[in-house]
DNA sequence: GAGTTTGAAACT
DNA sequence: CAGTTTCAAACTC
């Protein structure tokens, strides 16, 4: 049969005859058809002629493409892992997921090599579509292109970059249901396959944010990863599996309890995101929206690291979406929170788990928000040197990277709260080192029972024990903050050693000062209201502050930096506003519209304003702009009557004003009619928050809401739930000084951790607050409790700052 | 990595 | 509710 094609040149044949697909098509038909030889070898050498033009030409167009492709580096990972990211938008799809053994070991291979083959269309988006640098086509991008072509599966084969598995991977059916029992994945039998299926609603709101920017395309699109991801690198091995890894994880982690659905029922998601309480992200949502998506994002990055890195092949033969689709509406917290424990944890991780684990799948949320996903990529690098050089990871710990609880329980059977996988409403992951683990899809009925017996005997047992209240700022360095008294442990600790400054303590681990409900001896864990809260001063040593500074990092009341250097860096700001009205929307609108550059989205209950854009210039060289408030912003405040309350500092910031004050001074502002009173009763609260879209955005907005401006430059608001609270702490706030404590003496309490809420309170019940989240741009100098009124960093936060910045 | 310390959870 | 035990995380070496 190939004496017929002598002609071919042997690369040529080689592509031909290589591929399954191609064997079958071309040389089996004409072994076994044509009676006139001639005729059909005449034919055939025209076809493998054609084919080999194809293949010239995709060639061309690959080197082209590789030529400008960015070297794979982890420094400009970002930019370069949204095209790789996968979205899963769109229904079911299984994806098989063969670990990298195309590959000899030793092979060397750039990083290039590697190859993450995803069934879903996410990472092949249109050329046209893509904009801006490092916007040719990319390898996956002309995977995708040559999906359309009938010999795509030769022409990629002519690649020598492209792995051969990506073209097995081609070859397989992407519509197959379930590529573990179908035929095709049997073809890759010699790999390691991975289903994932992705929830028939998965896709939902896909279009909501029509284009992003490549790096938030990474960012935002890469959580929504649930393909199989090929590696073909040399290293592909461990990789592909901590990828694989992580889609597993993120099914684990799903508790069935919280989630409503069984993680075996395959049932559909609710879609709204949300997830299971958590000491990180049971918080308000006002506050733990920011910090966790910051959280996430920074415990995301090692997991996005090693995602670009082990793929930069994407090839999607049914993508035929011109702009990443993603879903975007999904907290997803507890999902990022998972993966990038995975990433973490997957070099010493367990051998693959059966595939009960991926089963879970089927029920897992795969959402987003294009929020968590921005800060994903603002944080890729640093995440990446976190996890990857400091060498504290190496120890032992119950918190991964992305603050994913992994438990080694070993006589609990994972089935009390001894268990901070069972405790936190979790799966054990299949990172966990426990023994005998019951807490898993297995025993979903034990676990179910478990817990209803437990919280039979404390209702909240799987509550949060953290109260976070909102208390968000961008530190000098652009990275968010929050005074750790703005949560407190609800029941509180009942250290009589560490005097609480240690992570025994769960205050002092949860990044709260001890509260009222403490019981504990000694305690060190507290505010001096003159003082920033900085833990060398009650003695910690200095690698405590430092672990403290990584693992600030889990906890809603984190303070860490951003890489000043990132241009991708995307802040949080949080400010509360308070508005007489929601008239005063338009004021809003109006201020927004004086400046430019960011486009601002409001809306009251149903009602949509679109107040135009605006932008205020962040300056994260200047640190004395921490503590002013943008220039604009006051003549914007001026003009448009937003007067802060008579006792806001704001426009008044003395050297003496602490980060916390500033805090305070932020949070108290309110836009009021130009009296500079507080309207009472009727004055809905808003706050202006720099964080991305959560879910609540989605409810609140909805799909067509975020579809209707740059998902970039995003200004939301949401229903704060957290008012009633907000407002009941705000009355026991002036309990904070521990009476019954060893403490009192030594506490003091934080006014400032509640003035805002006070400030708010002022105006009497918030019935109607709101929140309005402004996108994740530099619209305020670094502000925060990071940064003394002095215009120095804040001690603590520098030095949470430095612990981060140095890795 | 093993052993110790610690404090929460569980138990009585 | 208090005291004790159990447990696993945190920590130290």
């Amino acid at each position: 049969m190939s004496s017929k094609f002598r002609s071919v040149p042997d690369q040529l044949w080689f592509l031909i005859s290589d591929s399954p697909e191609t064997s079958n098509v071309n040389t089996t038909a004409i072994a076994t058809s044509s009676p006139e030889p001639d005729i059909n070898e005449l034919v055939e050498f025209l076809r493998v002629l054609q084919i080999a033009l194809i293949c010239l030409r995709v060639l061309s167009c690959y080197i082209s493409c590789k030529d400008s492709l960015p070297p794979m580096m982890p420094g400009n990972a970002t930019n370069e892992a949204q095209d790789q990211l996968p979205v899963f938008n769109s229904p079911p799809l299984a994806f098989t997921s063969p670990y990298a053994t195309s590959l000899p070991n030793g092979s060397q291979h750039p990083r290039p090599n590697s190859t993450e083959i995803s069934l879903n269309d996410g990472m092949c988006r249109d050329k046209n579509a893509a904009g801006g640098p490092g916007e040719s086509e990319t390898v996956p991008q002309l995977c995708r292109r040559l999906s359309t072509d009938a010999y795509t599966d030769k022409y990629t084969r002519t690649q020598p970059r492209l792995s051969s598995e990506c073209v097995d991977q081609y070859l397989v059916d992407p519509f197959a249901v379930d590529s573990v029992n179908s035929a095709d994945s049997a073809n890759l039998s010699s790999k390691q396959i991975k289903n994932i299926q992705v929830p028939e609603d998965s896709g939902e709101n896909v279009e909501a944010i029509p284009h992003y920017k490549p790096v938030e395309n990474l960012t935002m699109h890469y959580p929504e990863l649930t393909g199989a991801v090929l590696d073909t690198d040399l290293d592909g091995t461990s990789r592909t599996r901590e990828l694989v890894t992580f889609h597993k994880s993120k099914t684990t982690l799903i508790p069935p309890r919280y989630s409503g659905y069984s993680p075996l029922s395959g049932s559909k998601p609710s879609g709204s995101g949300l997830h299971l309480p958590s000491i990180v992200n049971d918080v308000p949502r006002a506050a733990g929206a920011t910090a966790n998506v910051k959280l996430e994002a920074e415990a995301y990055i090692g997991g996005l690291h090693r995602m670009k890195s082990a793929s930069l092949l994407s090839c999607n033969p049914l993508e035929n979406m011109k702009s990443l689709p993603v879903l975007p509406y999904a907290v997803g917290t507890d999902s990022v929170r998972s993966k990038l424990s995975i990433a973490e944890s997957s070099s010493s991780s367990k051998p693959p788990q059966s595939t009960e684990s991926l089963n879970m799948l089927n029920s897992m949320e795969r959402q987003e928000t294009p929020i968590d996903k921005r800060k994903f990529s603002s944080d890729l690098v640093d995440g990446l040197e976190y996890s990857q050089s400091s060498p504290k990871k190496k120890r032992k710990t119950t918190l991964s990277l992305n603050g994913a609880k992994h438990c080694n329980c070993k006589k609990t059977k994972c089935l009390k709260l001894y268990c901070q996988c069972f405790s936190a409403g979790k799966y054990c992951a299949e990172f966990c080192a426990c023994q005998e683990c019951h807490n898993k899809a297995d025993y979903e009925d034990t676990v179910i029972k478990t817990r209803q017996v437990i919280e039979s005997r404390n209702p909240i047992a799987f509550a949060s024990k953290i109260e976070q209240h909102n208390n968000q700022f961008i530190n000098s360095e652009g990275g968010t903050c929050a005074t750790p008294s703005s949560g407190r442990h609800k029941i509180g600790c009942n250290c009589k050693k560490s005097m609480c400054l240690k992570k025994y303590c769960e205050c002092f681990q949860a990044n709260v000062p001890c509260s009222t409900g403490c019981r504990c001896d000694g305690c060190k864990n507290v505010y001096d209201k003159n003082e920033e809260y900085d833990a060398t001063k009650h003695g910690v040593d200095k690698e405590m502050v430092s672990d403290r500074a990584d693992e600030r990092t889990f906890y809603p009341g984190s303070c860490h930096s951003h890489n000043p250097d990132d241009s991708t860096n995307h802040r949080m700001v949080e400010l509360p506003f308070q508005l007489v009205s929601s008239g005063y929307l338009q004021e809003l609108a109006i201020l927004a519209s004086n400046v430019d550059s960011t486009h601002m989205l409001l809306q009251t209950n149903n009602e949509e304003l679109n107040v135009g854009s605006y932008n205020w210039p962040l300056d994260d060289n200047n640190p004395g702009m921490a503590h002013q408030f943008p220039p604009r912003w006051d003549t914007l405040v001026n003009q448009r009557h937003l007067t802060p309350l008579s006792d806001s500092p704001l426009m008044s910031m003395t050297p003496s004003t602490s980060s916390r004050t500033r805090d305070l001074t932020y949070s108290q502002i309110h836009l009021t009619p130009g009296t500079g009173n507080v309207s009472s009763g009727v004055s809905p609260q808003w706050r202006i928050s720099l964080i991305t879209p959560t879910t609540e955005l989605n409810e609140i907005l909805g799909t067509e809401s975020l579809q209707s401006f740059n998902p970039d430059y995003r200004l939301y608001h949401t229903l704060e739930d957290d008012t009633p609270k907000m407002l009941k702490d705000s009355t026991t706030s002036t309990e904070n000084v521990k009476v019954s404590s060893p403490n009192q003496n030594h506490r003091v309490s934080p006014p400032e951790s509640h003035m805002h809420e006070l400030g708010s309170s002022s105006s009497g019940p918030l019935r109607s607050a709101r929140q309005i989240s402004l996108p994740s741009v530099p619209l305020f100098p670094p502000l925060g409790p990071c940064i003394d009124s002095k215009g120095s960093t804040d001690n603590s936060a520098s030095k949470f700052e430095n612990g981060n910045s140095s890795k």
